[in-house]
DNA sequence: CTATGGCACGGATT
DNA sequence: AATCCGTGCCATAG
């Protein structure tokens, strides 16, 4: 009997426990699944209009701002950070409402994003159906400007032939910077130099390279390549520099990469953040404000008036009644608790990498998940939970996955980007070693290369300066 | 002989 | 326990 209760006890707590654990390394767009399903078969949880703050729980005046938590609490504070309730994020309304009529122009080009710039052009030729597609696919891109996905599971999820998809691929490809949309630079060359044929001079071949023998192209092995196709070696070199003027690998990157500006597509899926990252009142002397994405308006709650009919409910109910009502506050409590979490995570985050945030990649201190746990006196787990699957994005638009604060090599690569940007002469990877070293970083060269592969800097002998269009 | 990529090992991190 | 990351060693091309 007592043994019973006892078993009971623990096996309510253990479930406690494992659905603390999953809630909290879930995405704001997985809460907010979760919510909606679990409201729609159970009836006693109920989703109230009041406005509560959730991170304090005081009711919202009007405006939604919580005077409580989102204000400065004396006038040196550095960082504001609180949870706020949004629902306000429609993913699809992303391209439907950049309306498509528009000529593409240059000057905006600069100020709106990759995604919106390339629909705006082929957005004319797009049935309604493609236009969805079309607005998925670009949302979706790299970094470089690939797109990450395969055809076949996009197809489906659109219940559409898979050559659909590549039509508007193609049409995506041939938009302005050429050759977004491709799977890998080869492709992405391929498509620029079908475009270029006709307008230039293009030198013996030079598809046919590409096309077969991409790979040893890129290791430089000019004997093979030029036994294959039947090429001098100096015809080769010929393509090479060719490639390296008049050619672009990374369509993305070469489009904003010249600016400065990376674009901000995230690169594994097209979920909107779950941190928001911003200057108060966009003014970048200002303290930082750090919003942690709660996606339901208004309050969840145990429906009280189903609490109280479940006293004298039917025999047969009895059970189901008083389970539904055990899940429902259970589930609150678990959303609570991840909103604590997340708030003190969040806090010594901006602390630690406040220098990150404000002035980029290269401050990023390295910390790892077990420093932060230590800190917090939580268990190492913890931590990696309430990383796990969130993006953030940050005062400069850019949205990244929160794991990003804990990337231990970011600062030396974007160090080496800069490197190779103001280079005269390339540096090869020993030099980098060297200037590193000079620095007072110390890696091995092989890392150097490790570096560069990550992000996309051809090896020394391939770039001659030449990566502008 | 120099520059760079591949493979794989060991230690740290999650 | 599984995964990630830096690195050393070796092969290959130039």
């Amino acid at each position: 009997m007592y043994q019973r209760q006892k078993q009971e006890l623990r096996q309510q707590t253990s479930a406690h426990l494992a659905q603390t654990m999953t809630i909290l390394s879930m995405s704001a767009d997985e809460i907010r699944e979760k919510i909606a399903s679990e409201l729609s078969v159970n009836p006693a949880l109920e989703l109230t209009d009041e406005r509560i703050c959730p991170t304090c729980h005081r009711l919202l005046p009007d405006n939604g701002i919580c005077p409580n938590c989102c204000t400065l609490k004396s006038e040196d504070e550095e960082s504001i950070v609180f949870v706020s309730p949004r629902d306000d994020f429609a993913v699809e309304n992303y391209a439907v409402h950049s309306e498509l009529s528009h000529e593409p122009d240059m000057d905006s080009a600069q100020h709106e994003d990759l995604p919106t710039y390339v629909l705006r052009q082929i957005g004319p030729d797009l049935e309604d159906d493609e236009k969805m597609i079309a607005a998925y696919l670009l949302t979706s891109l790299d970094e470089d400007g690939f797109i990450t996905s395969s055809v076949l599971e996009i197809a489906q999820y659109y219940h559409v032939l898979p050559s659909k998809i590549e039509e508007v691929i193609q049409l995506i490809q041939h938009a302005d910077p050429l050759g977004v949309g491709s799977r890998n630079p080869q492709e992405a060359l391929m498509v620029q130099i079908q475009h270029l044929s006709g307008l230039i001079d293009i030198p013996d071949k030079t598809l046919d390279v590409i096309r077969d023998s991409y790979d040893l192209l890129i290791h430089g092995k000019y004997r093979e390549i030029s036994k294959i196709h039947d090429l001098t070696t100096k015809q080769i070199n010929t393509i090479e520099k060719f490639i390296g003027e008049n050619l672009n690998p990374y369509p993305g990157r070469a489009y904003w990469g010249e600016k400065g500006i990376d674009n901000n597509v995230d690169n594994n899926t097209y979920h909107f953040p779950d941190i928001l990252i911003y200057y108060l009142n966009d003014n970048p002397k200002n303290p930082l404000v750090v919003e942690i994405i709660m996606p339901i308006s208004g309050n969840l709650k145990v429906n009280e008036f189903f609490k109280r009919e479940s006293k004298n409910a039917p025999e047969d109910k009895v059970e189901e009644w008083k389970n539904d009502i055990d899940r429902a506050s259970l589930l609150i409590k678990c959303l609570h608790q991840r909103n604590n979490t997340m708030v003190r995570l969040m806090e010594v985050l901006v602390d630690l990498q406040g220098n990150f945030i404000r002035y980029g990649d290269s401050n990023i201190v390295p910390i790892t998940r077990a420093q932060i746990s230590k800190l917090l006196d939580v268990h190492e787990s913890t931590i990696s939970r309430a990383v796990a699957n969130k993006t953030v994005m940050l005062p400069n638009k850019k949205v990244v996955p929160l794991s990003a604060f804990f990337d231990r090599s970011l600062n030396v690569r974007t160090i080496i980007k800069d490197l190779v940007k103001e280079e005269k002469k390339p540096l090869t990877d020993a030099k980098i070693v060297e200037v590193l070293t000079g620095m007072g970083i110390d890696i091995a060269r092989r890392t150097v290369a490790k570096y560069r592969a990550m992000e996309g800097i051809l090896p020394a002998h391939m770039r001659n300066s030449a990566n502008l269009r």
